[in-house]
DNA sequence: CTTCTTGCAAACCATTTGCATCATT
DNA sequence: AATGATGCAAATGGTTTGCAAGAAG
């Protein structure tokens, strides 16, 4: 967290732009929830915590701390996007339960293998990948089951 | 072609829908454009062969075709959706180049065996995958190279 | 004739932007 | 003081919806 806020810091430094209390705050609150968040929870959360800051303000921060490579931008398929801290945390995927929203974060290394192969066979040069599974999960399953 | 306006209509007629003019058309016009259509080319499309539809048809319609199993929506990540279509074409990822927009389409047991075992791992109960690989294709890369 | 469809315009929702005001360096 | 940053409200872009008028079964 300290340290998210230095690279932060040294990122907005290097272009001339400055560290202020609302893109201090952007940082904490993704801190503070720690799983994939959208920017309406933002203004919520930040709300809450009486640090608000304007929609316009968190979607520029946003935007910022995607350059900064401190969080990614992430697609589930609802129609918005969600944010999740990159820092430390390798590239993976996403399961994600129709029913309850639940994520489930998962990383193979033969798909990443076999997707290496298969760029060099297309002679594609990838810069990302975007791997999501929609389904069910565990608890979901047995929910539905139970009220049968 | 005819079989899957057939197929369509077996689908509307099993709901009480109609098969309209307009539902034909926009059908007609997935299939001359065989590749990944979006809403607006639709449109246009369409109002180029006299058979104008309003959007609201359109859009209107593409969820009928969607729900009929005749066409996937998909998103390419770029802010709209995507539909192709689905008779007889199996389940395949993309890949994007993000210089001219082409797609690429794969397939690829090994990622798919890799997937299914994941959710059995998981216990995630799978209804469907996306997967998209963005970066440059071949073209693209010459072009650049070129240039500089 | 009844029910479903269409087109239009307005509504929506997430996100972006212009601009006057405010805060950091 | 100078340059950026903020908040607001309006604009955007894709998509959906309410409703009166029109067409398919």
């Amino acid at each position: 967290m300290e340290n998210a806020i230095r690279v932060f810091s040294g990122y907005l430094n290097s272009r001339g732009l400055k560290l202020t209390r609302e893109r201090k705050a952007v940082l904490q609150q993704l801190f503070s929830h720690q799983g994939h968040l959208e920017a309406e929870e933002l203004v919520h959360g930040l709300r809450r915590r009486k640090a608000r800051a304007s929609r316009a303000t968190i979607y520029r921060t946003l935007d910022l701390l995607v350059q900064s490579g401190l969080v990614r931008k992430v697609d589930l398929g609802q129609g918005h996007s969600h944010y999740e801290l990159a820092l430390d945390r390798p590239h993976h995927e996403h399961m994600i339960c129709l029913e309850c929203g639940r994520v489930i974060e998962f990383s193979d290394k033969t798909i990443h293998r076999s997707l290496d192969e298969l760029c060099k066979r297309e002679r594609f040069k990838r810069t990302s990948h975007r791997f999501q599974v929609f389904g069910y999960c565990q608890g979901c399953v047995n929910r539905k089951a139970a009220v049968k």
